[in-house]
Order: structure tokens, then C-alpha cells, then sequence
DNA sequence: TTCATAATGTTATATTATAACGTAACCAAA
DNA sequence: TTTGGTTACGTTATAATATAACATTATGAA
């Protein structure tokens, strides 16, 4: 248990709007300064993330915006096309084994990321850890590491309080 | 690089056909006394997969079953059900970002499994490290876990090699 | 043999994701 | 300010992955 930075925002209370507003403008600044466009439907999509600090699938963000927009009918290609800019841009996460989305509460830190997700509520909270042991072990078997992935299901302690 | 275990079988030379031999009658054992059934489709399905030491798509595994049993013409939950029974006994792997499938080289050991994904060559290598300190981490947010996956992706040594 | 259970088989459909192609917005250079 | 290249968006259709629901068959204990 060394160097641990711990951003478990699922399992505490906090500010969300406030976290929400801090966020987007870390997203404007970042696509600002490498000249990318964060458009307003990439600019949506991200803004519906961060309203959740949950996981959704890609369904649900389209539901959303369907909800929202109601004159449009919205098709996935455009929102998976969202989510795969904010994705490279290290500005949301992808669980892999949710088939699911969730905004980065650490957008710029190279994203590296570690998720515990409770099989009972559903959050999921993003860690920040010291992975570099496992890295290094690539390495040493000369293996490029372009991204990781770790996922750790179990339950959470609130959830083990209320069972 | 403390105590490691490195079975990365797809990277190395081996002979296959005596290590799938081996796992076979590891399997068998296994359900023999857990007082399971490991039933001939089940046992199909994880020859299958030993045959290959790549993860399969379900998809492709069942395939492979009507190319074989040219007679029938299998449905996709008979596959999902021999994938689910195979993944509840640790005899095989869900590479989550894949949706797909590798026998495991080390039944038995728990399979808190780690893998290594060439996204050149699609080769797996399954590593079986420390993760004590991620599952410590866990433990000290009081966060019970079940299952962990850790899938990292990149380039192997011999694709840099052959790139 | 009979019954309960577990496993398999079958049909249909749900969920997740992308290919392919056309249109609109953006922006730099003429 | 047009032109043309590029990037993003919109649309239709369909591919790939997975499961629900229910019928049938096999297994094994009473």
C-alpha cells in the first residue's frame, strides 16, 4: 500500500455539479490546447458521461439523446463515433467487461486506469494506482504495451453493509 | 520482479499436442472431484479451444462444431453454455476485450489470470504474477472481490522484431 | 420404474457494434 | 470569397455477440 492516489468519487459524496462543470472545462481546455474540436455532440455525449459518474452503455447515451432531442432520431453510429473520440482523448474509460462507458475523473494523467465494480450497485469506482510492476513485467518480456486494462468485480463495501 | 510465473505459451515453442493431452486430463480430473459433468459437448468445446491456445469468438468455436459434426446444425447457447460451464470451473479464460475465449494454462490455480494481447499477431500469452497489492488495495477500501481481469494490450517482442 | 434434476436442443430475439455511403461544416490557400 | 481538401455528422442497412424461453433428453438416486 505505497504511493496510492485513490478518486473513488462512486463511493463518496461530492459535488456533482460542481465536478461535473470542473471536467468539461478540463475537456474544452485539453482539445483546445491540441487543437481538436470538441464539437457540441462530443461535447453531449461527454456532458451526459459526467451526469451519470456510472457506467453507460452505449444505448443508454443514445436513449438519451433521443430523449433530449426529440425533433432528431439520433442513429449509434454517431454516438459510438463520440465515444471513440473521447476515448483516444483519455477523456472517458471504457469497461470492457460492462460493454459500458464511464467518464474519466483524472482526464490527462495518461489514464492507465483500475476500476472496482460492485456486481450489486453497479458503481464503479476508477483507482489510480501503481501498476508499474505489471509493466514492467510486460517489459521485461520485451513486450510493447500500448494500453491496460484491469477490472476488478466484487462487492463494495456499502453494499456488503446492506446485504 | 519479484516471484514470477510466466507461462506464455503462444510466444514459445512447445509441443502442443502432449500440453493439450495434459490439460485435457486435468479437466477431466477436475470435475472427476468436484463430481462434475465434464459431458462430451463440454469436453468438445475445451478441445477445441486447447487446440487452438488463441482466444476464439464464440462464434468461430461454434463453427468449428458444425465443420465437425457435419450432420447437426448446433445453436449459439449450446456453445455459450459449454463456455460458461468451462469459464465457472477456470478451465478457460473470457478475454473480456475481445469477446472471446482461451483455455487456461494453469487450471486449478485460482486464475486470477493476466494477460499479454499482440494486437499484431493476436497472440495471448497468460502471465500469473503478484497482483496482491491491487487485491490489498481492494481489500483496504473494503471492497470484496470476486473476480479480476487485467488484459494488456500491445506489441509482442517477435512482431517488433518481424515490424 | 419413477421421479427430480441437470444438460442439451430449438426458436426467436435482444444487445452491441460497424460498414458504406452521402451531406454538411470548417478552414486554409488561391 | 470562392475553391477544394479535410473532418465531422447523418442515414440506412447489417454484422457480430449474447440470451430468453421453452421443449426434449439424459442421468442418477430413491
Amino acid at each position: 500500500m505505497k504511493s496510492k492516489t485513490l478518486s473513488n468519487i462512486a463511493f463518496r459524496r461530492h459535488d456533482h455539479r460542481r465536478c461535473q462543470q470542473f471536467l468539461l472545462a478540463e475537456a474544452d481546455q485539453h482539445c483546445h490546447s491540441l487543437n481538436l474540436r470538441l464539437t457540441s455532440r462530443r461535447r453531449q455525449v461527454l456532458e451526459i458521461l459526467l451526469g451519470s459518474h456510472q457506467p453507460m452503455g452505449a444505448y443508454d447515451i443514445l436513449a438519451e439523446l433521443n430523449r433530449v432531442d426529440r425533433a432528431e432520431r439520433i442513429a449509434p453510429p454517431i454516438v459510438y463515433r463520440a465515444l471513440d473520440f473521447l476515448l483516444q482523448q483519455g477523456l472517458i474509460h471504457r469497461i470492457e467487461s460492462r460493454n459500458a462507458f464511464i467518464s474519466c475523473v483524472q482526464p490527462g494523467h495518461q489514464c492507465a486506469a483500475q476500476f472496482l465494480i460492485c456486481r450489486d450497485c453497479e458503481q464503479v469506482a476508477e483507482l489510480e494506482t501503481h501498476e508499474q510492476e505489471l509493466l514492467a513485467e510486460a517489459d521485461s518480456l520485451g513486450f510493447a504495451v500500448d494500453h491496460s486494462i484491469i477490472e476488478i468485480t466484487g462487492v463494495c463495501a456499502q453494499c456488503q453493509k446492506d446485504g
